[in-house]
RNA sequence: GACCCUAUCGUCUAGCGGUUAGGACAUCGCCCUUUCACGGCGAAGGCCCGGGUUCGAUUCCCGGUAGGGUCGCCA
C-alpha cells in the first residue's frame, strides 16, 4: 500500500516554525517512499477561518519548496481542490462528520450530555505503536479516571478535533501520522476512535518539539516562532529548510549542508531523534550565510534588490549596471540579506550617514593632510579601477612614510561612512573618481 | 495532582558494551588580509545523579532528579 501522509494546521494566520518542520517531515517522508503528501485545513474553528490565514500557511509550506500532491489549491475554503479525497477545508466535510457521529450513537459509542456529544472511552490503557518513540502504554490520567469519555460533538453543534482529525485520517486514507509529540497523549484517544469505528488506526510518528534557547515550549509570541518572519527578513528558503530538517534528525554522517535530493534520500523516521530541540538562530545564520555564499549571481541580484526595496531603497532607479557592480562587492559579506541595505547602502545615497565611532576615531584633524595627499592622487588617477587604486594608495602611502592602513581605514569612512564594509579598492572603483572625490571631499571639510 | 516522553560540550548532533567520546554552530587564540567577512590552524568545553547487570558501562535495566508534553464543549 502506496504511503499517505498529511500536514493538517489551523489557520490562525500564522504558521509555527515547528509546524513548518511538521510539514518538511511529513514532505519529506513522502517523497522519500514515493507517497503522497496531503495538505488538509482543520478550520472548524470558524471565527479565525480566513483566507487570509490559510494563505499564510500554503505561501509559508511553497516558499520552503513544500509542495502537497492533494489539497486546496488557494485559500479559499469554497475554492478549487486537487485531489480525490476532498473537500480538504474542514468547514466543509460536515456532512461527513455529522455521519460518523450517527454511527457511532447507532453502535452505542456516543451519546447526547448536556447538548453535547460524548465519546464512550473505556478504562484500558492503550497501546500506541510509535515509529520515532516505540510502544507507548498509554494510561489513564487520574481526570480520565473519573470519566474517560470526552466531547466529539460541542453544544453548538460543531465537532471537535480529536474526532474530524480521524474522520479525516480515515476518510483520506492517512498511511502514517508524522506530528508533533504534544500529541502523543491524545493519540489513545484517537486510536479508541478509529477502532469504534471498525478501523485500525494509521502508523503514527511523534516527533520531538523546538523549543525556544532557553528551553521553554516556543509558543506564537516567541522570537523567531513564526516562519514569516525568516521569509520577511530575507533568508534563503534552502537554508530554512535544511536547518529545520537538522532540528530532529541527522543524516549520520557529520554533513551540514544537505541538497534536497539527499534530504529525500537519505530521510527515515526511524532515525528521527526523541527528544526536543532548542532553537539555534546563530546556527541558522551560519547555514543561511553558506547558501547566500552559493547563490548564482542572478539569484543573489535579486534577493538583494529586494531587500533593499524592503528597507525602502529603490534600486530600480539607478543604472542597473551600477547596481549589479555595486551589489556584486557585498557578495559573501552578509549572512542575511536584511543586513545589506546598512552594509551596501552607501552605493546609493550621496548623503554618506557616518558611523559616529568610526568618524570619531579617524576623520580626525591628524589624518587631514595625509587624506588630503590621498584626494590629489586619486583626482588624477587613470584608469580609476581597483588594481590601479591600490597602486596609487600604496605609493602615495609610502610617499608619507606611513603604512596603507593609516590611509586605507580614513578613506573607507570617508567613503562609507562606516569602519568595515567591501574591499576598499573595489569599492572605489564602482562608485567612480566622481563620487569618490566628492566624498572625500565632505569628509575633509569636517577634520 | 495523574499520565506520557526525553536526558552526550552553551546549542544542534555522531555514538548503539571495550573509542584519546567524533563533527557543526557559538566562544577564545594564531595565520591570511586594505576593513569586515571568508578561509586555514589550534584551544577550551560533554556522557544528569545513584544503584544494579557485566571482566568492562556514555551505551542495557531500575530508581531519583531535571526538562518537555497531555489530562478543554482549543487545535
Amino acid at each position: 500500500m502506496s504511503v499517505r501522509v498529511r500536514f493538517a494546521p489551523s489557520p490562525t494566520g500564522f504558521l509555527h516554525i515547528g509546524g513548518a518542520r511538521t510539514a518538511l517531515f511529513n514532505w519529506l517522508y513522502a517523497r522519500h517512499t514515493g507517497g503522497s503528501f496531503v495538505l488538509r485545513i482543520e478550520d472548524t474553528d470558524a471565527a479565525r477561518n480566513t483566507r487570509e490565514a490559510v494563505e499564510v500557511i500554503l505561501n509559508g509550506l511553497r516558499w520552503l519548496g513544500l509542495d502537497w500532491d492533494e489539497g486546496p489549491v488557494n485559500g479559499a475554503p469554497d475554492g478549487p481542490d486537487k485531489g480525490d479525497s476532498g473537500p480538504y477545508f474542514q468547514s466543509r466535510r460536515g456532512d461527513v462528520y455529522r455521519r460518523r457521529v450517527r454511527e457511532l450513537k447507532d453502535k452505542g459509542l456516543a451519546y447526547d450530555h448536556e447538548g453535547a456529544v460524548k465519546f464512550r472511552m473505556d478504562r484500558r490503557p492503550v497501546v500506541i505503536p510509535d515509529l520515532v518513540v516505540g510502544e507507548v502504554t498509554r494510561e489513564l490520567t487520574d481526570r480520565e479516571q473519573a470519566d474517560p469519555d470526552f466531547v466529539i460533538v460541542r453544544s453548538d453543534g460543531q465537532p471537535v478535533f480529536h474526532l474530524v482529525n480521524v474522520v479525516d485520517d480515515l476518510e483520506m486514507g492517512i498511511t502514517h501520522v508524522i506530528r508533533g509529540e504534544d500529541h502523543l497523549s491524545n493519540t489513545a484517544k484517537h486510536i479508541a476512535l478509529f477502532r469504534a469505528f471498525g478501523d485500525e488506526p494509521p502508523l503514527y510518528g511523534h516527533i520531538p518539539l523546538i523549543l525556544n534557547p532557553d528551553g521553554t515550549k516556543m509558543s506564537k509570541r516567541d522570537q523567531g516562532a513564526s516562519l514569516t518572519t525568516y521569509l520577511d527578513e530575507g533568508y534563503l528558503p534552502e537554508a530554512v529548510r535544511n536547518y529545520l530538517c537538522l532540528l530532529g534528525w541527522s543524516p549520520k554522517d557529520n554533513r551540514e549542508i544537505l541538497g534536497l535530493k539527499e534530504m529525500i534520500g537519505l530521510f527515515d523516521l526511524p532515525q528521527v531523534l526523541r527528544h526536543n530541540a532548542r532553537f539555534d538562530l546563530e546556527k541558522l545564520k551560519w547555514l543561511n550565510a553558506e547558501y547566500v555564499r552559493q547563490l548564482d549571481p542572478g539569484r543573489f541580484q535579486e534577493c538583494a534588490v529586494t531587500a533593499f526595496k524592503r528597507a525602502g531603497v529603490e534600486l530600480d532607479r539607478c543604472d542597473a549596471g551600477y547596481v549589479r557592480r555595486a551589489l556584486e562587492t557585498c557578495r559573501g559579506k552578509v549572512r542575511e540579506f536584511s543586513e545589506l541595505p546598512a552594509y551596501g547602502g552607501f552605493y546609493f545615497t550621496d548623503e554618506v550617514s557616518f558611523d559616529a565611532e568610526a568618524a570619531g576615531s579617524v576623520l580626525i584633524p591628524d589624518n587631514r593632510e595625509q587624506l588630503q595627499k590621498l584626494r590629489e592622487a586619486f583626482a588624477v588617477t587613470d584608469p580609476f579601477d581597483a588594481a590601479t587604486l591600490e597602486t596609487v594608495l600604496k605609493q602615495t602611502a609610502a610617499g608619507l612614510g606611513v603604512k596603507p592602513r593609516a590611509l586605507v581605514h580614513p578613506c573607507r569612512v570617508a567613503c562609507t561612512g562606516a569602519a568595515a564594509g567591501p574591499s576598499l579598492y573595489h569599492l572605489l572603483e564602482v562608485l567612480g573618481q566622481e563620487r569618490v572625490l566628492r566624498r572625500l571631499d565632505r569628509a575633509l571639510e569636517r577634520m
